[in-house]
DNA sequence: TCGCCCTATATAAGG
DNA sequence: TATAGGGCGA
């Protein structure tokens, strides 16, 4: 292999390239770009229009929803291509998702008329940061086919560094060591980088030396996960300055979509890449929307686009306000919503869409079920219109909010789809049959090899791992190196040896028929041979069938794909399996990923208050977490061309447990001009007239919210208070604390809003044990029943 | 070593 | 409510 330090570029097997020859600094004069004006720019509109000819210089775009955003940013690629100011491989075009990665790359190609195979640096953060590390590897101590970890791996993997470091698992699960290394990644802090004060509340202040075991770890497997993928980039660059020039001088155009969502680690390998501003280095356009922010939590940060200007002096900033999407109502609900926010850097969006048309509808409901029932209703009607029900989507907080809906669709024949649910590569089954292929493609990846172990049933059991473990510690061995050296020895019993000698002799064979066998035929050949498809031919469950067929889609996914490896690359970034279903179908999906989408009608169901805003939002971010929230609202009305309808529950079940909801603070702050309210008879008002006044104290002020004003004021007929929406309460009254004990007692009657009269049976702490007359014995939060 | 049962737990999500 | 993981008995 060439030396990466001093060739970077040759590895890139692309054919074709324009600037093949010159590794020297150097810019030659473009040839004179074609004098017919390019037809592309008549459809744009002036804004965007300067966004996409304002080629030199950092520039920020702000996009608002529906302003043409991604046809700027494609535009703009095929422009610095017509007009001859770089060539395809000097591009440099990132984005969050492979599907916003997809899209920009096809409508690039159709505004150039096809041929963009010569654009290989468009992609996600990650698929190019694994891309920049494959030709580096050695530098990160990784080889080039190194492992790209998912995220049960890296828990599986933290298991281990946590047992092995005695630390107590129950109080200090992986789930948090991971949560707080994702987050040091997140800010580009490798373990020497992170402040010796923050690792404190973990494992007694061991977090910090746990984090640096774990990228050992990694790094004797052969893997990364996905945060290593920008973090040991960071590193090389910071450390291979020369190498760092190389890729400055290469990209001459750095486009950024989504560039609110970025975090301080994006944000780093961005900021390296584009360097200092001169004459021979990258122009950077970032695109992005600060009101679209959602993705706080995971450790994006708005203030990186709220600094753009300070970051990169001389920035020009073009806003694009006219939106192509929604009504004027839409639009208008949507602005006085977002105007509550703090902090934002302001747009003034205005509708280009000419019809006022519908305002935006709200709807109180009694349950969940009413609520999906009165959506379902809505959906027949608009069908007998003659909508297309591809056109409708229902956009929920919480993935669990789907279930009802899918009931209610299912009762009814609705045809719907769930976009975002559990992707296909995350199946159990699948994940399996990819352990089994990684072994055969990276025999030191030891995660993979203990995971099918014994999968199908091989007698190797926790005495054996146990074993394995040791000798492949001891003797700095892969857990299948060990089993070769073991099945050889008297260390483990006759039966076991036989399993594991066989195991490896089978992962010899397959290993040594790569060369000579496509690699979908030789992928059966090991789910056949290794006995794992016998295993579910045999399974008498009813969710067999389906996995042998999940089994057979992956055998017919890899063979689109030009080798082993470039698959396992494939499922490590994309993980989802692209299925065409144009089918006409309800949209069923989270808030969260139906940003970038729009439809003709919008239901936004849930509005309630802690489940959106999410209590646990609130709870761990605060103010900053409650707006956040707010733009979650304003992404979801954004999504409507024509229709958006809003509905809150009057009780809602969660975790089991029937809970009294008071509309959400959002639904307060909708304006009224642009809202319709249809609250169902006897809702906040009829049903014994006391669910609000007679609460306990401390849960009357904790839900002392406008949303919750309002629904009280309704119901006495006063005139509606409208909260000033830019005072937001303290974040001390935000935290709905339930009392810790309850002061009721085994044997008092109580009365309960949903299931009547009834008898308690049990307490324990805040919760209610209640044999109730009409539904039986349920368990239920003491603020929710009164003594009768 | 396997399998069952109990209990604790978590409900936002992409690469 | 649903599920996953751990503990314990056969």
């Amino acid at each position: 292999m060439a030396n990466p330090l001093h060739d970077p570029f040759d590895l890139d097997g692309l054919a074709g390239e324009a600037d093949h020859t010159a590794p020297a600094p150097r810019r030659e004069p473009a040839p004179p770009p074609p004098a017919r004006e390019p037809p592309y720019l008549a459809a744009l509109n002036p804004e965007q229009r300067r966004a996409v000819e304002t080629l030199d210089g950092p520039l920020l775009v702000l996009a608002g929803a529906g302003t043409g955003k991604t046809r700027v940013l494609t535009t703009r690629i095929a422009h610095i291509l017509w007009t001859r100011r770089a060539s395809p491989s000097q591009i440099l075009a990132v984005t969050f998702t492979n599907k916003a990665a997809r899209e920009m790359r096809e409508r690039v190609g159709h505004l150039v008329g096809g041929a963009v195979e010569g654009m290989p640096w468009l992609g996600t953060f990650h698929a190019l940061g694994a891309r920049i590390l494959r030709r580096h590897a050695e530098l990160a101590r990784l080889k080039s086919n190194f492992t790209i970890l998912d995220v049960d791996d890296q828990i599986r993997l933290m298991r281990q560094v946590l047992s092995a470091e005695n630390v107590d698992e129950r109080r200090w699960p992986a789930r948090a060591l991971a949560g707080h290394i994702d987050s040091w990644k997140n800010r580009g802090l490798a373990p020497d980088k992170v402040p010796a004060n923050e690792a404190q509340g973990f494992a007694n202040g061991r977090g910090i030396d746990l984090y640096r075991q774990y990228q050992e770890r990694l790094k004797t497997l052969n893997a990364t996960d996905f945060g290593d993928l920008l973090l040991d980039c960071l590193t090389i660059f910071q450390q291979h300055p020369e190498l760092l020039e190389d890729y400055r001088r290469r990209f001459r155009y750095l486009l950024v979509d989504e560039y609110q969502d970025t975090n301080v680690a994006q944000y780093l390998w961005l900021r390296l890449l584009a360097g200092p501003r001169r004459p021979d280095g990258p122009n950077l356009c970032c695109v992005g929307d600060d009101d679209q922010s959602i993705y706080g939590w995971r450790g994006a940060e708005v203030g990186n686009i709220l600094r753009f200007e300070k970051d990169f002096p001389g920035a020009t900033i073009i806003r694009l306000e006219r939106n192509y999407r929604s009504t004027p109502h839409i639009l208008g609900a949507a602005s006085g919503l977002i105007a509550a926010n703090a902090g934002r850097l302001g747009k003034t969006l205005r509708s280009e869409v000419a019809a006022s048309g519908e305002k935006v509808q709200v709807r109180g409901v009694w349950d969940a079920e009413e609520e999906a029932r009165v959506v379902a209703e809505e959906i027949e009607n608009l069908q007998r219109k003659g909508h297309r029900l591809s056109a409708v989507a229902i956009l929920v907080r919480t993935g669990f909010q789907t279930r009802t809906f899918e009931e209610r669709f299912l009762s009814l024949a609705i045809p719907y789809r769930m976009i975002g649910g559990t992707r296909f590569y995350e199946r159990a089954e699948i994940r399996d049959a990819m352990a089994y292929l990684r072994v055969v493609a990276q025999p030191e990846d030891s995660l993979a090899f203990e995971r099918i172990l014994n999968k199908p049933k091989r007698g190797l059991g926790e005495a054996t791992v146990q074993i394995l473990h040791q000798t492949s510690r001891a003797q700095s061995l892969s857990l299948l190196e060990a089993a070769r050296l073991l099945s050889g020895t008297e260390e483990v019993r006759p039966r076991a040896r036989a399993a594991l000698g066989e195991l490896v002799r089978q992962f010899d064979g397959w290993r040594a028929r790569t060369r000579d066998l496509p690699h979908a035929e030789l992928a059966e050949i090991v789910l056949e041979e290794s006995g794992y498809t016998e295993m579910w031919r045999l399974d008498r469950s009813a969710e067999a069938a389906g996995k042998l067929d999940n089994l057979k889609e992956l055998i017919r996914a890899m063979e689109e794909f030009g080798s082993l490896t470039d698959f396992l690359e494939h499922v490590a970034l994309v993980m989802e399996n692209e299925q065409a279903d144009s089918d006409d179908k309800v949209n069923l999906m989270t808030l969260h990923s139906a940003k970038g989408l729009e439809f003709d009608t919008v239901f936004l169901p849930g509005w309630e208050e802690g489940l959106f805003p999410h209590q646990r939002s609130l709870d761990e971010s605060g103010i900053a977490g409650l707006e956040e929230e707010r733009r979650l609202a304003y992404v979801g009305l954004t999504r409507a061309r024509a229709r958006a309808s809003v509905l809150y529950a009057a009780n809602r079940r969660m975790h089991g447990l029937w809970q009294a909801a008071v509309p959400s603070r959002f639904v307060d702050e909708l304006p009224a001009d642009h809202v319709e309210i249809e609250n169902a008879p006897g809702i906040y008002g009829g049903m014994g007239g006391s669910q609000f006044e007679e609460r306990p104290a401390p849960f009357t002020s904790a839900y002392d919210t406008p949303g919750w004003r309002r629904a009280r004021d309704a119901r006495r007929g006063e005139p509606q208070r409208r909260t000033d929406p830019r005072i937001i309460e303290g974040q001390a009254e935000l935290v709905v604390t339930s009392e810790p004990t309850s002061t009721h007692r085994p044997g008092e009657r109580v009365f309960h809003l949903k299931f009547g009269y009834g008898r308690i049976v049990a307490v324990d702490g805040n919760k209610l044990t209640v044999d109730f007359e009409k539904a039986g014995t349920k368990k239920v939060v003491d603020s929710f029943v009164e003594r009768a």
